[in-house]
RNA sequence: GGGCUUGUAGCUCAGGUGGUUAGAGCGCUACACUGAUAAUGUAGAGGUCCGUGGUUCGAGUCCACGCAAGCCCA
């Protein structure tokens, strides 16, 4: 430890910093003690998202593991104790896919070509195929994480944990079997999974018979006044007829306006009136068939019609109708009109035919209004759909029995949708029947076309608690808040039952036995617990023995298990395994294997401070952990929850493989170093915007952040190792210290505490672009430039021993507060910084959050030093326009002052103006009517308000103003002004504002704060000292051009041709000396290898700018 | 089809409660500095604030309807 020096590095390899800082940090077990050296008492639980090892981590992942290990050191910083246990996802569809893909297999060989077993065996390995990149992608970009301990949910432990929680629901009453709508498909037998449903191919055009039917409404007291005493119809429309037999409701849209229509029937002739809605009555009858009054006359081709009333929606819930095809009896309110907002008037009719079995909307409509659906009993006495699972019309549908409901295209004949239809035609019940091509999903194995169709499924009863998942939603402070109230509250409040199963392999098994007849079961929630049941069951002879203690909870070990009921009959597993999102929603309690370990653990990691991950959680991992916490505790299982938008590539698409513009992050990684990559992905956009992903971006990240606290620490080490200063003197006293001292100083604690204010908020954009904007703006442009001297001139003095310790505390507490964003970089910083102890700890990342000091944040400072900084930036202006360079000084500047206070404001950081700006004096003006001539403007919002209408014509009258009524409102603070039309305005001094323009002979500019003139006349003495200044220019040019070193001394000889320059030169001598390092100036004649110099002279004054001049370097 | 988010300079982004010169950085152009020098500074040019209506004396900001992109769900 300790060279004695600092260490001055001018390029930097920031991957290679990064790979060296890794290595210290495991040598020295900085990690752990980031743990252990935080107090028991001062938990801060935080939740990792437990990711799926079974792809190669993308740049996405990088941004969710930046966002999580930001605000875990921070907090780690702030004192608290951060445990970061890593897990690991482990089962899903996914992972069975891959390996299917792998193995060249589909899901119907599994447990004929390959057993289940040797099945769960190549997932299980799958599964962790990039364990490693995973591991080395954390490890290289900073994520403290430990992978070590890490939970993984396929382990036998972590099982146990859910199966408790499951029996936990259970015995609450919120496990059921039910059924759910899924695609089926009868010819392979089999439900189809949603992505079954997406593969390419699976949506074919075919034609179908669609049919308008007709439904006689029933005339009662809810109906009679729209119906009145007529024989009414609704006309419903639907592309699958054969569902029909199974209508059990309608529904219409609330919003949607119908009409009562008068008309015929086309097949039977009949007149009859019909309900549709307004905007559909042109797909079925033509306007020019629109009769008013007249007495209606059938014709087939242009069938007349006549509109008899308009309604809305609303009015028609609660109808009754006769059911259409009565072959299996319902319950009321079955045949009743529903609300449904999924009704469009875009198809059809504006009304739909409800089938509670067939549609999955429709399930949900049923479900809603209790409209029973149509069921028969099969031979177990169980209710089952009209329709079996070969998709054959059961026997009670007598006049289609044995039917196939959904042709497939090779059957001859009419289909069963055709026979329906002319038997509605028949009753006078089907009011249109055409052929219809549309997209149908197909069964991607069997090609035939799917079914929606019941099927069994176990649920979790979440709708039961959905008013307490939306006022505990209220407690979680979600960032952005739109993520908490919008996606995830409207999901909340659109809640369904939670459909648990998955007919799969891979994957948590659900945990209950049944007897055959369903008439008992079990829930087991834990090993023990399956084990004394085995028991029981071994007795009767249904197991010979016992399961090992080493057995895999998975299919098909599970499988094998057979319990005993009450009364003695064998149970058997039902096969279904559960959601994965429940595994991953389960973590607060499995990672600890909660219930049967660690209690007190979970207990105190309960409920999370802190999770993050992608906003496409918002239905999965924020909502599981949500739900099963709410259920199982009561209580929310986290408090605060970022929601990451998605990384996109430069130009707002998607990234994928596919296209080929994914990004990999380990080569970003490589080439621009982990901290750059990190401060990037925050520093660019809010982590819940989506992020353009564009390298040069980390490029400019690189340049500009990097580049100049870099460049900053540099100059510091070094001027340090010039002067030996160490760090460890004593520190002079901030009284003592200089203006632009305490003015850093002052920026540098409100930038702390501006930093912890948004941390504490979960905001690491603000955070992180206000540290660039002060080592850029304040530090290195303002503080750094403004103080260059003090540093570089003469021996260590206390001035100079000042701005050491200020520069030295700025960069030091820099590199704590940026060390969460860029934890590598600040350590290097750090250790850098800390060559001579000035503290002991091992590792910026163990030090604490620096303290605000309030008493030294001055307001009243920083706004003089914007003062500065903003007159300085007219006078610049001004010159650029007048082409006068900054080293031929000027005169004075003029500027008018709206107080006294500002003078004196501005008085104190006179000197620096002066300096910066090269001028010799600032005249300030307070009686400044003779000099600018004044501009006026209305004040809007102080006016806008009393005037509102007449707005216009005050702003115009305000802009006529004369310099005396002007010069008036000043004095006396308001005037009377006449308007057009005799009316008159009285105006107040608050309700203008007051400007200073353009005047003769000054050069002026202005801005929201000041307007500046200049003088830019330049006399003889200004154009020397111009003069004087541009020859040491040239001198310090030519010094660099033969390669002096800076303390090599020379003199200078000039040739005496030019007089007046030469005159203006001998009366700075001694400037010019001192400044060029040269022991004499001489005039001679005919000097020998003279060279020529072009003075640019800002005055035309002089004729001759070019003189000859030498430099001699004196050993 | 529904829900949510985003749309401001060539690029990346700021722009409490509506108020009249719409800002910053990068890039570009020009210049300065030459004891931070493969560094640094200053200035300038760049805008139909996605579109169309509306509310208002006044709209980037509020409302409605669209358009485009993204995500989630059907």
């Amino acid at each position: 430890m300790g060279t004695g020096k600092f260490n001055e590095q001018s390029s930097i390899d920031y991957y290679k910093v990064s790979k060296e800082i890794i290595s210290y940090w495991n040598s020295n077990n900085i990690f752990e003690k980031s743990i252990s050296s935080r107090s028991e008492d001062k938990i801060f639980p935080f939740y990792e998202g437990p990711p799926s090892a079974n792809g190669m981590p993308g740049i996405h992942h990088v941004m969710a593991r930046t966002i999580k290990d930001i605000f875990c050191r921070y907090k780690t910083l702030k004192g608290y104790r951060v445990y970061r246990k890593g897990g690991w996802d482990t089962h899903g569809l996914p992972v069975e896919l891959q390996v299917e893909k792998n193995l060249g297999i589909t899901k119907d060989d599994i447990g004929n070509k390959i057993s289940v077993e040797k099945y769960n065996e190549e997932c299980k390995v799958a599964v962790m195929q990039f364990k490693e990149a995973w591991e080395e992608l954390t490890e290289s970009i900073g994520y403290w994480l430990d992978i070590d301990d890490a939970y993984i949910t396929f382990k036998n432990n972590y099982i146990e944990s859910i199966w408790w929680s499951l029996k936990e629901l259970y015995k609450k009453g919120l496990l059921y079997k039910g059924y759910t709508i899924q695609p089926y498909s009868p010819a392979a037998g089999t439900g189809l999974s949603s992505h079954e449903l997406n593969m390419p191919g699976a949506y074919k055009n075919i034609k179908d018979t669609s049919l308008t039917a007709q439904f006689k409404i029933q005339k009662n007291k809810n109906s009679q006044d729209i119906i009145g005493d007529k024989d009414c119809y609704f006309l419903a429309w639907t592309t699958t007829p054969w569902t029909l037999p199974a209508n059990n409701g309608l529904a219409v849209g609330e919003k949607i306006q119908y009409n009562l229509i008068e008309t015929f029937n086309k097949y039977t002739e009949s007149k009859i009136n019909v309900i549709i809605a307004e905007k559909c009555i042109e797909k079925f009858f033509d306007s020019n068939n629109l009769k008013t009054s007249e007495e209606l006359i059938f014709d087939k081709q242009n069938l007349p019609y006549k509109i008899l009333k308009t309604f809305k929606g609303k009015d028609l819930i609660g109808f009754d109708y006769d059911q259409l095809l009565p072959y299996v009896k319902a319950e009321k309110p079955a045949f009743t009109v529903v609300s449904g907002d999924f009704v469009t008037t875009d198809e059809g009719t504006g009304i739909v035919h409800i089938s509670l079995t067939f549609g999955s909307d429709d399930f949900y409509v049923s479900k809603k209004n209790n409209l029973p659906g149509i069921f028969v009993k099969n031979d177990k006495n169980e209710d089952v759909p009209i329709v079996d699972k070969s998709g054959k019309f059961v026997k009670e549908i007598i006049d289609f029995a044995g039917q196939q409901v959904k042709a497939f295209s090779d059957v001859e004949g009419l289909t069963t949708d055709e026979q329906i239809s002319i038997k509605l035609k028949k009753e006078n019940k089907a009011f249109d029947v055409k052929k219809y091509e549309h997209s149908y999903p197909h069964c991607w194995r069997t090609d035939k076309p799917i079914l929606y169709y019941p099927l069994e499924s176990w649920f979790i009863n979440s709708t039961k608690l959905k008013d307490d998942f939306i006022n505990k939603n209220k407690d979680i402070n979600w960032q952005p808040e739109s993520t908490g109230t919008g996606r995830f509250g409207n999901w909340l409040e659109n809640l369904v039952d939670w459909n648990l199963s998955r007919s799969r392999f891979w994957g948590t098994p659900l945990p209950i036995w049944r007897t055959k007849d369903g008439n008992d079961e079990i829930c087991i929630g834990s090993i023990n617990e399956l084990k004394s049941e085995i028991k029981k069951s071994v007795d009767l002879g249904f197991m010979k023995n016992n399961i090992s203690d080493n057995i895999d909870l998975h299919r098909p070990f599970v499988d094998e298990i057979i319990l005993a009921s009450k009364e003695g009959s064998p149970m058997y597993r039902e096969t279904d395994i559960i959601d994965v999102w429940y595994d991953s929603g389960s973590m607060p309690f499995a990672q600890y294997h909660y219930p049967f370990e660690n209690k007190d653990v979970f207990n105190k990691m309960f409920p999370a401070k802190f999770i993050a991950e992608g906003v496409d959680q918002t239905r999965g991992w924020f909502f599981t952990l949500h739900a099963i916490s709410i259920m199982l505790f009561g209580k929310v299982s986290y408090e605060n929850v970022i929601s990451n938008g998605l990384v996109l590539d430069k130009d707002g698409n998607k990234m994928s493989k596919r296209l080929g513009n994914a990004i990999d992050p380990f080569e970003v990684i490589k080439k621009f170093g982990p901290d750059a990559t990190r401060l990037y992905m925050v520093i660019n956009s809010n982590p819940w915007d989506n992020l353009k992903f564009d390298i040069d971006g980390i490029s400019e990240i690189l340049r500009k952040f990097f580049g100049t606290l870099n460049n900053t620490y540099n100059f510091f080490a070094l001027y340090a190792n010039i002067d030996g200063f160490t760090g460890n003197e004593k520190l002079i006293s901030y009284e003592k210290r200089s203006y632009e001292d305490k003015w850093i100083i002052s920026k540098l604690n409100s930038l702390i505490k501006f930093v912890e204010d948004k941390l504490d908020n979960y905001d690491p954009t603000k955070s992180s672009r206000q540290i660039n904007k002060f080592i850029n703006d304040d530090l290195s442009n303002w503080y750094i430039r403004l103080n260059r001297k003090r540093f570089w001139k003469g021996d260590l003095t206390e001035d100079k021993l000042m701005a050491y310790q200020t520069l030295l505390e700025c960069l030091y507490k820099i590199s704590i507060i940026s060390s969460p964003f860029i934890p590598f970089y600040s350590e290097k910083l750090f250790k850098n910084l800390n060559e001579f102890n000035i503290s002991n700890s091992e590792s910026v990342h163990l030090l604490e959050f620096p303290k605000v000091d309030n008493e030294r944040i001055s307001e009243v400072l920083e706004r003089k030093m914007l003062y500065a900084q903003s007159i300085s930036s007219l006078v610049h202006s001004i010159r650029k326009k007048e082409k006068i360079r900054v080293r031929q000084p000027l005169s004075k500047i003029s500027i008018p002052m709206k107080s006294l206070d500002m003078e004196n404001d501005i008085k104190d950081v006179e000197k620096i103006i002066l300096s910066e700006i090269n001028v010799k004096e600032i005249e300030y003006i307070h009686d400044s009517s003779k000099v600018f001539i004044k501009k006026i403007k209305p004040n809007y919002k102080e006016l806008g308000s009393i005037h509102g209408k007449n707005m216009k014509i005050v702003a115009d009258r305000i802009s006529l103003m004369t310099q005396d009524e002007i010069n008036q409102l000043e004095k006396e603070e308001s005037i009377n002004l006449g308007l057009d039309g005799g009316l008159e305005l009285d105006l107040l001094l608050n309700q203008v504002e007051i400007l200073f323009g353009q005047i003769e002979g000054r050069q002026v500019a202005s801005n929201d704060t000041f307007t500046i003139a200049l003088d830019i006349s330049i006399n003889n003495d200004l154009l020397a000292e111009g003069v004087s200044r541009e020859f040491i220019n040239k001198i310090q040019n030519e010094r660099k051009d033969i390669k002096l070193e800076v303390t090599d001394k020379i003199e200078i000889y000039i040739d005496n041709k030019s007089q007046e320059i030469i005159t203006f030169l001998l009366k700075h001598k001694e400037f010019i000396c001192n400044e060029t390092q040269a022991l004499d100036l001489f005039v001679e004649d005919n000097i020998v290898n003279s060279k020529l110099m072009d003075i640019d002279v800002a005055s035309s004054k002089v004729d001759l700018t070019e003189i000859k001049f030498k430099i001699k370097e004196i050993k």
